[in-house]
DNA sequence: ACTATGAATAAGATTATCATTATATAAACA
DNA sequence: TGTTTATATAATGATAATCTTATTCATAGT
């Protein structure tokens, strides 16, 4: 699960219109007409917004005639949601995207002689996240 | 837990350069000297972007001389995405930002003589989330 | 005091996102 | 076949997000 994965799925959520959409999802699938009506807002901003969520991976479509039914992909949602958990615990060297970072960080963390801030000593610090404060 | 509230945290999960700097201090807590090594961008842009996290309440600070240390709310995020699960399994009656949208579906799947899709029928659908395609 | 460092904030330009209006497509129905 | 319905897409304008550059502020060290 790479870093861009996450945020398509989260600009996606992170609209209060699609917000709203993806929880009426939750209560039941609908078409576009229906979200239409209940929302009440117009139909090329409801289709456009299922579309980022569709294209996030979020919902999926089915036709039905002239109308278009729409889902949760409540497989994917339970999956990425645990996989979000897996992603924080895992270490930065199994992550291609921090591949440079990783080395940055190391750096920081080995040569504790190495001033990376110029006024130097910050280096020594070590602690485990959310230990402070 | 309002809309707002998720959009706010969302929107700030949903950007590559934030989601880096969550990632990093979820390794251990940074001074922003620290992040700007490691990432090799702007201070400014770091110190923007730390922002935006720090009132989406995901992270915290603390002043240490000219410095300031950065820090994951790891307790918040335990609690916000456990909430999340909570969220999406709490019904529309339950959360005030779905006043009308749930008084609307409710119409839609009561009276379902009303067709409320202009071409009608479309109330007869009633499928659990998912549950389609 | 003076200079250097670390970080926040402000101002500006650029780009992206969102909503509206208009148009296109495709199926249903008369 | 012509019209209505359901949805998607395109184009435009408005707003918001992001990044850069410059500035400010506070603290440290000389």
């Amino acid at each position: 699960m790479n870093t861009d994965t996450w945020v398509k799925i989260f600009k996606a959520l992170g609209e209060p219109t699609r917000l709203k959409i993806l929880k009426l999802l939750s209560v039941r699938p609908m078409y576009v007409c229906e979200l239409e009506e209940v929302l009440q807002i117009s139909q090329p901003r409801i289709s456009q917004h299922l579309r980022v969520m569709k294209e996030a991976g979020l919902l999926k479509e089915k036709k039905d005639a002239q109308r278009t039914f729409y889902a949760l992909r409540v497989q994917f949602l339970d999956d990425h949601f645990a996989g979000m958990i897996a992603y924080f615990n895992q270490g930065l060297e199994n992550l291609p995207d921090f591949k440079d970072e990783y080395a940055r960080l190391q750096q920081l963390d080995t040569n504790c002689d190495v001033a990376l801030c110029k006024q130097g000593k910050v280096t020594s610090v070590r602690l485990k996240a959310g230990s402070l404060i």
